[in-house]
DNA sequence: GTCTATAGGCCGATAGAC
DNA sequence: GTCTATCGGCCTATAGAC
Protein backbone atom coordinates (compact mmCIF):
# COMPACT_ATOMS: atom_id res chain seq x y z
CA UNK A 1 0.00 0.00 0.00
CA UNK A 2 1.83 3.42 -1.33
CA UNK A 3 1.52 6.60 0.75
CA UNK A 4 -1.70 9.11 -0.45
CA UNK A 5 0.45 11.65 -1.80
CA UNK A 6 1.36 9.96 -4.96
CA UNK A 7 -1.04 9.24 -7.93
CA UNK A 8 -2.86 6.04 -8.56
CA UNK A 9 -0.94 5.90 -11.53
CA UNK A 10 2.47 6.42 -9.82
CA UNK A 11 0.99 3.79 -7.20
CA UNK A 12 0.31 1.16 -9.60
CA UNK A 13 3.65 1.80 -11.15
CA UNK A 14 5.47 1.47 -8.28
CA UNK A 15 3.30 -1.66 -6.61
CA UNK A 16 4.13 -3.08 -10.28
CA UNK A 17 7.57 -2.38 -9.50
CA UNK A 18 7.65 -4.45 -6.38
CA UNK A 19 5.75 -7.63 -7.39
CA UNK A 20 7.63 -7.72 -10.30
CA UNK A 21 10.61 -8.45 -8.50
CA UNK A 22 9.32 -10.44 -5.97
CA UNK A 23 7.45 -12.84 -8.31
CA UNK A 24 8.06 -11.82 -11.77
CA UNK A 25 6.05 -11.32 -14.80
CA UNK A 26 3.93 -14.25 -14.82
CA UNK A 27 3.37 -14.32 -11.32
CA UNK A 28 1.91 -11.14 -10.75
CA UNK A 29 -1.57 -10.40 -11.26
CA UNK A 30 -3.26 -7.25 -11.70
CA UNK A 31 -5.66 -7.64 -9.42
CA UNK A 32 -2.69 -8.03 -7.01
CA UNK A 33 -1.19 -4.82 -8.19
CA UNK A 34 -4.50 -3.05 -7.74
CA UNK A 35 -4.66 -4.32 -4.36
CA UNK A 36 -0.92 -3.81 -3.54
CA UNK A 37 -1.86 -0.10 -4.80
CA UNK A 38 -5.13 0.32 -3.32
CA UNK A 39 -6.54 1.09 -6.66
CA UNK A 40 -9.63 -0.56 -8.16
CA UNK A 41 -9.82 -2.19 -11.05
CA UNK A 42 -11.83 0.16 -13.60
CA UNK A 43 -8.82 2.73 -12.65
CA UNK A 44 -6.05 0.45 -13.31
CA UNK A 45 -7.26 -0.08 -17.23
CA UNK A 46 -8.03 3.84 -16.78
CA UNK A 47 -4.24 4.34 -16.14
CA UNK A 48 -2.87 1.36 -18.29
CA UNK A 49 -4.36 -0.30 -21.28
CA UNK A 50 -3.16 -3.93 -19.51
CA UNK A 51 -0.62 -6.05 -17.83
CA UNK A 52 1.54 -5.55 -20.18
CA UNK A 53 1.77 -1.87 -20.51
CA UNK A 54 1.95 -1.44 -17.55
CA UNK A 55 4.05 -4.37 -16.73
CA UNK A 56 6.04 -1.74 -19.64
CA UNK A 57 5.95 1.23 -17.36
CA UNK A 58 7.49 -0.93 -14.40
CA UNK A 59 10.54 -1.95 -15.87
CA UNK A 60 11.79 0.99 -17.87
CA UNK A 61 11.82 2.88 -14.74
CA UNK A 62 13.34 0.06 -12.45
CA UNK A 63 16.21 0.10 -15.49
CA UNK A 64 16.49 3.56 -15.68
CA UNK A 65 16.99 3.38 -11.79
CA UNK A 66 19.60 0.68 -11.95
CA UNK A 67 21.35 2.04 -14.79
CA UNK A 68 21.77 5.84 -12.92
CA UNK A 69 23.05 3.95 -9.78
CA UNK A 70 25.83 1.78 -11.46
CA UNK A 71 26.86 5.06 -13.26
CA UNK A 72 27.28 7.03 -10.14
CA UNK A 73 29.39 4.83 -8.50
CA UNK A 74 31.72 3.53 -12.03
CA UNK A 75 32.11 7.26 -12.67
CA UNK A 76 32.95 8.40 -9.28
CA UNK A 77 36.82 9.11 -8.21
CA UNK A 78 39.59 6.90 -8.00
CA UNK A 79 41.52 4.29 -9.68
CA UNK A 80 40.04 1.58 -12.07
CA UNK A 81 40.27 -1.05 -9.71
CA UNK A 82 38.68 1.05 -7.22
CA UNK A 83 35.71 1.81 -8.77
CA UNK A 84 35.02 -1.63 -9.98
CA UNK A 85 35.57 -2.09 -6.16
CA UNK A 86 33.04 -0.13 -5.38
CA UNK A 87 30.23 -1.45 -7.72
CA UNK A 88 30.57 -5.03 -6.28
CA UNK A 89 30.83 -3.79 -3.02
CA UNK A 90 28.12 -1.70 -3.15
CA UNK A 91 25.14 -2.16 -1.06
CA UNK A 92 22.50 -4.40 -1.98
CA UNK A 93 19.83 -6.20 -0.88
CA UNK A 94 21.40 -9.34 -2.12
CA UNK A 95 18.60 -12.09 -1.08
CA UNK A 96 16.13 -10.49 -3.18
CA UNK A 97 17.87 -10.40 -6.25
CA UNK A 98 18.16 -8.30 -9.17
CA UNK A 99 15.10 -6.73 -10.04
CA UNK A 100 15.99 -6.31 -13.95
CA UNK A 101 18.13 -9.96 -13.92
CA UNK A 102 15.04 -11.54 -12.56
CA UNK A 103 13.00 -10.62 -15.54
CA UNK A 104 15.15 -12.18 -17.49
CA UNK A 105 14.04 -15.99 -16.71
CA UNK A 106 10.56 -14.78 -17.18
CA UNK A 107 9.50 -16.30 -20.61
CA UNK A 108 6.86 -14.32 -21.31
CA UNK A 109 9.21 -10.89 -20.93
CA UNK A 110 12.27 -12.57 -22.86
CA UNK A 111 9.58 -13.71 -25.54
CA UNK A 112 8.26 -10.26 -26.03
CA UNK A 113 11.15 -7.60 -27.29
CA UNK A 114 9.02 -4.54 -26.14
CA UNK A 115 9.18 -6.04 -22.69
CA UNK A 116 12.31 -7.23 -22.98
CA UNK A 117 13.97 -3.89 -24.98
CA UNK A 118 14.79 -1.59 -21.00
CA UNK A 119 16.40 -5.14 -20.00
CA UNK A 120 19.13 -5.83 -22.67
CA UNK A 121 19.67 -2.02 -22.78
CA UNK A 122 20.35 -1.30 -19.17
CA UNK A 123 22.84 -4.57 -18.71
CA UNK A 124 24.18 -3.75 -22.42
CA UNK A 125 24.84 -0.41 -21.08
CA UNK A 126 26.30 -1.22 -17.85
CA UNK A 127 28.58 -3.99 -19.88
CA UNK A 128 29.59 -1.17 -21.97
CA UNK A 129 30.45 1.10 -18.75
CA UNK A 130 32.52 -1.51 -16.88
CA UNK A 131 34.19 -1.95 -20.74
CA UNK A 132 35.45 1.00 -20.39
CA UNK A 133 36.47 1.26 -16.90
CA UNK A 134 38.41 -2.33 -17.56
CA UNK A 135 40.47 -0.93 -20.16
CA UNK A 136 41.54 2.14 -17.89
CA UNK A 137 42.90 -0.42 -15.88
CA UNK A 138 44.55 -2.18 -18.40
CA UNK A 139 46.16 1.25 -20.14
CA UNK A 140 47.46 1.95 -16.73
CA UNK A 141 48.72 -1.18 -16.38
CA UNK A 142 46.59 -1.71 -13.20
CA UNK A 143 45.52 -4.65 -14.67
CA UNK A 144 46.93 -7.35 -16.29
CA UNK A 145 47.50 -7.07 -20.23
CA UNK A 146 46.88 -9.85 -21.38
CA UNK A 147 42.89 -9.64 -20.62
CA UNK A 148 40.39 -8.54 -22.48
CA UNK A 149 38.07 -5.29 -21.44
CA UNK A 150 35.04 -6.77 -23.11
CA UNK A 151 35.46 -10.14 -21.55
CA UNK A 152 36.56 -8.23 -17.87
CA UNK A 153 33.19 -6.58 -17.89
CA UNK A 154 31.13 -9.37 -18.61
CA UNK A 155 33.23 -11.69 -15.87
CA UNK A 156 32.12 -8.98 -13.33
CA UNK A 157 28.73 -8.25 -14.24
CA UNK A 158 28.40 -11.98 -15.02
CA UNK A 159 29.80 -12.29 -10.74
CA UNK A 160 27.27 -10.38 -9.68
CA UNK A 161 24.27 -11.96 -12.06
CA UNK A 162 25.11 -15.38 -11.08
CA UNK A 163 25.60 -14.58 -7.12
CA UNK A 164 22.03 -13.38 -6.54
CA UNK A 165 21.71 -16.83 -7.53
CA UNK A 166 23.91 -18.80 -5.42
CA UNK A 167 22.69 -16.63 -2.74
CA UNK A 168 18.84 -17.25 -2.95
CA UNK A 169 19.97 -21.17 -3.46
CA UNK A 170 20.86 -21.22 -0.05
CA UNK A 171 18.87 -18.36 1.61
CA UNK A 172 21.55 -16.58 2.75
CA UNK A 173 24.27 -13.87 1.06
CA UNK A 174 27.29 -15.69 1.81
CA UNK A 175 28.06 -16.72 -1.72
CA UNK A 176 27.09 -13.53 -3.25
CA UNK A 177 30.17 -11.99 -1.15
CA UNK A 178 32.55 -15.01 -1.47
CA UNK A 179 31.88 -14.99 -5.52
CA UNK A 180 32.80 -10.84 -4.90
CA UNK A 181 35.38 -11.22 -3.22
CA UNK A 182 37.03 -13.82 -5.24
CA UNK A 183 36.43 -12.10 -8.57
CA UNK A 184 37.98 -8.85 -6.65
CA UNK A 185 41.38 -11.16 -5.56
CA UNK A 186 41.61 -12.17 -9.16
CA UNK A 187 41.68 -8.42 -10.46
CA UNK A 188 43.52 -7.22 -7.54
CA UNK A 189 46.71 -5.36 -8.79
CA UNK A 190 49.33 -7.85 -7.97
CA UNK A 191 51.96 -6.55 -5.87
CA UNK A 192 55.74 -6.86 -6.97
CA UNK A 193 56.74 -8.27 -3.96
CA UNK A 194 53.29 -10.68 -3.71
CA UNK B 1 4.48 -35.19 -25.74
CA UNK B 2 6.62 -38.00 -24.85
CA UNK B 3 7.20 -41.81 -26.10
CA UNK B 4 4.97 -44.12 -25.29
CA UNK B 5 7.71 -46.69 -24.19
CA UNK B 6 7.96 -44.74 -21.00
CA UNK B 7 5.06 -44.84 -18.06
CA UNK B 8 3.20 -42.42 -17.62
CA UNK B 9 4.75 -41.25 -14.22
CA UNK B 10 7.38 -40.95 -16.55
CA UNK B 11 5.93 -39.32 -19.02
CA UNK B 12 4.44 -36.52 -16.25
CA UNK B 13 7.90 -36.01 -14.28
CA UNK B 14 9.61 -35.51 -18.24
CA UNK B 15 7.07 -32.99 -19.23
CA UNK B 16 7.22 -31.11 -15.86
CA UNK B 17 11.03 -31.12 -16.26
CA UNK B 18 10.71 -29.00 -19.60
CA UNK B 19 7.91 -26.86 -18.10
CA UNK B 20 9.96 -26.37 -15.54
CA UNK B 21 13.15 -25.12 -17.00
CA UNK B 22 11.19 -22.95 -19.72
CA UNK B 23 8.26 -21.72 -17.55
CA UNK B 24 9.37 -21.71 -13.70
CA UNK B 25 7.42 -23.01 -11.11
CA UNK B 26 4.95 -19.99 -11.08
CA UNK B 27 4.18 -20.38 -14.71
CA UNK B 28 3.82 -24.05 -14.70
CA UNK B 29 0.07 -25.40 -14.48
CA UNK B 30 -0.98 -29.18 -13.98
CA UNK B 31 -3.07 -28.94 -16.92
CA UNK B 32 0.14 -28.07 -18.81
CA UNK B 33 1.96 -30.87 -17.83
CA UNK B 34 -0.88 -33.14 -18.52
CA UNK B 35 -1.46 -31.64 -22.05
CA UNK B 36 2.60 -32.46 -22.39
CA UNK B 37 2.69 -35.44 -20.88
CA UNK B 38 -0.19 -37.77 -23.17
CA UNK B 39 -1.91 -37.64 -19.73
CA UNK B 40 -5.03 -37.09 -18.46
CA UNK B 41 -6.34 -35.26 -15.46
CA UNK B 42 -7.04 -38.29 -12.98
CA UNK B 43 -4.21 -39.91 -14.35
CA UNK B 44 -2.13 -36.95 -12.91
CA UNK B 45 -3.21 -36.77 -9.29
CA UNK B 46 -3.69 -40.79 -9.80
CA UNK B 47 0.79 -40.98 -9.29
CA UNK B 48 1.40 -37.64 -7.62
CA UNK B 49 -0.59 -35.96 -4.64
CA UNK B 50 -0.33 -32.60 -6.42
CA UNK B 51 1.61 -29.40 -8.40
CA UNK B 52 4.43 -29.53 -5.10
CA UNK B 53 4.89 -33.29 -5.59
CA UNK B 54 4.93 -33.55 -8.92
CA UNK B 55 7.41 -30.72 -9.06
CA UNK B 56 9.72 -32.47 -6.21
CA UNK B 57 10.23 -35.11 -8.56
CA UNK B 58 11.17 -33.05 -11.26
CA UNK B 59 13.22 -30.74 -9.28
CA UNK B 60 15.33 -33.51 -7.90
CA UNK B 61 15.99 -35.11 -11.18
CA UNK B 62 16.99 -32.28 -12.40
CA UNK B 63 19.22 -31.47 -10.02
CA UNK B 64 20.59 -34.73 -9.87
CA UNK B 65 21.34 -34.88 -13.52
CA UNK B 66 23.33 -31.43 -13.46
CA UNK B 67 24.78 -32.60 -10.37
CA UNK B 68 26.41 -36.10 -12.88
CA UNK B 69 27.08 -33.88 -15.45
CA UNK B 70 29.40 -31.83 -13.22
CA UNK B 71 30.95 -34.43 -11.20
CA UNK B 72 31.83 -36.06 -14.39
CA UNK B 73 33.92 -32.85 -15.76
CA UNK B 74 35.07 -32.08 -12.55
CA UNK B 75 37.01 -35.65 -11.77
CA UNK B 76 38.23 -36.12 -14.80
CA UNK B 77 41.89 -36.34 -16.73
CA UNK B 78 44.18 -32.95 -16.31
CA UNK B 79 45.54 -30.21 -14.39
CA UNK B 80 43.03 -28.01 -11.66
CA UNK B 81 43.54 -25.65 -14.63
CA UNK B 82 42.56 -27.87 -16.97
CA UNK B 83 39.32 -29.48 -15.61
CA UNK B 84 37.58 -25.97 -14.46
CA UNK B 85 38.18 -25.44 -17.93
CA UNK B 86 36.43 -28.24 -19.12
CA UNK B 87 33.44 -27.15 -16.61
CA UNK B 88 33.01 -23.67 -18.33
CA UNK B 89 33.68 -24.69 -22.00
CA UNK B 90 31.19 -27.87 -21.20
CA UNK B 91 28.18 -27.57 -24.09
CA UNK B 92 25.08 -26.08 -23.12
CA UNK B 93 22.18 -24.42 -24.48
CA UNK B 94 22.83 -21.03 -23.00
CA UNK B 95 19.45 -18.98 -24.14
CA UNK B 96 17.67 -21.92 -22.69
CA UNK B 97 19.34 -20.60 -19.02
CA UNK B 98 20.28 -23.42 -15.93
CA UNK B 99 17.05 -25.31 -15.38
CA UNK B 100 18.69 -25.41 -11.76
CA UNK B 101 19.71 -21.93 -11.01
CA UNK B 102 16.22 -20.62 -13.09
CA UNK B 103 14.47 -21.94 -9.68
CA UNK B 104 15.95 -19.76 -7.44
CA UNK B 105 14.22 -16.90 -9.14
CA UNK B 106 11.06 -18.58 -8.43
CA UNK B 107 9.20 -17.11 -5.05
CA UNK B 108 7.11 -20.02 -4.38
CA UNK B 109 10.47 -22.56 -5.06
CA UNK B 110 12.41 -20.53 -2.72
CA UNK B 111 9.61 -19.87 0.12
CA UNK B 112 8.58 -23.68 0.09
CA UNK B 113 11.99 -25.83 2.21
CA UNK B 114 11.15 -28.85 0.35
CA UNK B 115 11.36 -27.51 -3.04
CA UNK B 116 14.19 -25.61 -2.70
CA UNK B 117 16.43 -28.64 -0.61
CA UNK B 118 17.57 -30.27 -4.14
CA UNK B 119 18.47 -26.65 -5.65
CA UNK B 120 20.47 -26.11 -2.76
CA UNK B 121 22.10 -29.60 -2.70
CA UNK B 122 23.11 -29.56 -5.57
CA UNK B 123 24.64 -25.80 -5.96
CA UNK B 124 26.03 -26.63 -2.91
CA UNK B 125 28.01 -29.35 -3.72
CA UNK B 126 29.57 -28.04 -7.06
CA UNK B 127 30.77 -25.36 -4.98
CA UNK B 128 32.52 -27.72 -2.49
CA UNK B 129 33.76 -29.67 -5.84
CA UNK B 130 34.80 -26.82 -7.00
CA UNK B 131 36.60 -25.71 -4.28
CA UNK B 132 38.39 -28.95 -3.99
CA UNK B 133 39.34 -28.18 -7.39
CA UNK B 134 40.98 -24.98 -6.91
CA UNK B 135 42.81 -26.02 -3.70
CA UNK B 136 44.77 -28.44 -6.10
CA UNK B 137 45.56 -25.72 -8.26
CA UNK B 138 46.74 -23.37 -5.24
CA UNK B 139 48.59 -26.39 -3.93
CA UNK B 140 50.40 -27.13 -6.60
CA UNK B 141 51.04 -23.65 -7.91
CA UNK B 142 48.85 -23.68 -10.94
CA UNK B 143 46.61 -20.62 -9.66
CA UNK B 144 47.90 -17.41 -8.10
CA UNK B 145 48.66 -18.49 -4.26
CA UNK B 146 47.41 -14.95 -2.63
CA UNK B 147 43.37 -16.57 -3.38
CA UNK B 148 40.83 -17.97 -1.30
CA UNK B 149 39.96 -21.71 -2.88
CA UNK B 150 36.06 -21.21 -1.77
CA UNK B 151 35.96 -17.53 -3.39
CA UNK B 152 37.40 -18.85 -6.46
CA UNK B 153 34.86 -21.22 -6.51
CA UNK B 154 32.12 -19.46 -6.11
CA UNK B 155 33.47 -16.83 -8.55
CA UNK B 156 33.47 -19.55 -11.09
CA UNK B 157 30.03 -20.94 -10.70
CA UNK B 158 28.93 -16.94 -10.52
CA UNK B 159 30.01 -16.60 -13.64
CA UNK B 160 28.73 -19.49 -14.91
CA UNK B 161 24.93 -18.55 -13.56
CA UNK B 162 25.26 -14.73 -14.37
CA UNK B 163 26.21 -15.17 -17.98
CA UNK B 164 23.07 -16.64 -18.28
CA UNK B 165 21.27 -14.15 -17.53
CA UNK B 166 23.72 -12.03 -19.66
CA UNK B 167 22.96 -14.18 -22.44
CA UNK B 168 19.13 -14.15 -21.75
CA UNK B 169 18.71 -10.49 -21.48
CA UNK B 170 20.49 -9.66 -25.37
CA UNK B 171 19.25 -13.14 -26.85
CA UNK B 172 23.02 -14.17 -27.84
CA UNK B 173 25.13 -16.60 -26.08
CA UNK B 174 27.80 -14.03 -26.52
CA UNK B 175 27.79 -12.67 -23.47
CA UNK B 176 27.80 -15.78 -21.60
CA UNK B 177 30.93 -16.79 -23.64
CA UNK B 178 32.71 -13.30 -23.14
CA UNK B 179 32.05 -13.96 -19.36
CA UNK B 180 33.71 -17.58 -19.62
CA UNK B 181 36.83 -16.61 -21.58
CA UNK B 182 37.31 -13.67 -18.88
CA UNK B 183 37.06 -15.88 -15.79
CA UNK B 184 39.55 -18.36 -17.77
CA UNK B 185 41.91 -15.59 -18.57
CA UNK B 186 41.87 -14.20 -15.25
CA UNK B 187 42.66 -18.15 -13.90
CA UNK B 188 45.22 -18.65 -16.01
CA UNK B 189 48.67 -19.51 -15.18
CA UNK B 190 50.92 -16.66 -15.50
CA UNK B 191 53.26 -17.56 -17.40
CA UNK B 192 57.13 -16.19 -16.46
CA UNK B 193 57.36 -14.80 -19.32
CA UNK B 194 54.42 -13.58 -20.11
C1' DG C 1 -11.11 9.12 -12.71
C1' DT C 2 -13.22 5.60 -10.11
C1' DC C 3 -16.78 2.22 -9.21
C1' DT C 4 -19.44 -2.14 -9.81
C1' DA C 5 -21.04 -5.82 -12.78
C1' DT C 6 -20.16 -9.27 -15.88
C1' DA C 7 -17.53 -12.36 -18.88
C1' DG C 8 -15.14 -16.68 -20.60
C1' DG C 9 -11.38 -19.23 -19.38
C1' DC C 10 -7.80 -21.32 -16.60
C1' DC C 11 -6.17 -22.73 -11.75
C1' DG C 12 -5.49 -26.63 -8.60
C1' DA C 13 -8.03 -30.13 -6.80
C1' DT C 14 -11.68 -33.75 -5.58
C1' DA C 15 -15.29 -37.39 -6.57
C1' DG C 16 -16.71 -41.26 -8.39
C1' DA C 17 -17.62 -44.24 -12.55
C1' DC C 18 -15.25 -47.57 -15.37
C1' DG D 1 -4.89 -46.66 -13.69
C1' DT D 2 -7.58 -43.64 -16.41
C1' DC D 3 -11.72 -41.08 -17.49
C1' DT D 4 -15.31 -37.41 -17.05
C1' DA D 5 -17.77 -34.22 -14.11
C1' DT D 6 -17.73 -30.69 -10.98
C1' DC D 7 -15.91 -27.19 -7.75
C1' DG D 8 -14.81 -22.39 -5.85
C1' DG D 9 -11.69 -19.13 -7.00
C1' DC D 10 -8.59 -16.33 -9.64
C1' DC D 11 -7.07 -14.42 -14.34
C1' DT D 12 -7.38 -10.53 -17.59
C1' DA D 13 -10.32 -7.82 -19.41
C1' DT D 14 -14.64 -5.05 -21.03
C1' DA D 15 -18.93 -2.25 -20.23
C1' DG D 16 -21.24 1.27 -18.50
C1' DA D 17 -22.96 4.00 -14.44
C1' DC D 18 -21.51 7.78 -11.53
Amino acid sequence: MYSAVMSTSERLIEATRELLWERGYVGTSPKAVQQAAGAGQGSMYHHFAGKPDLALAAIRRTAEEMGAAAEAVLSGEGTAYSRIEAYLLRERDVLRGCPVGRLTMDPEVVADPVLRAPVDEVLGRLRDRLTEVAQEGLDSGELSASLDAEDIAATILATVQGGYVLARATGAREPFDSAVRGILGLLAPRTPAG
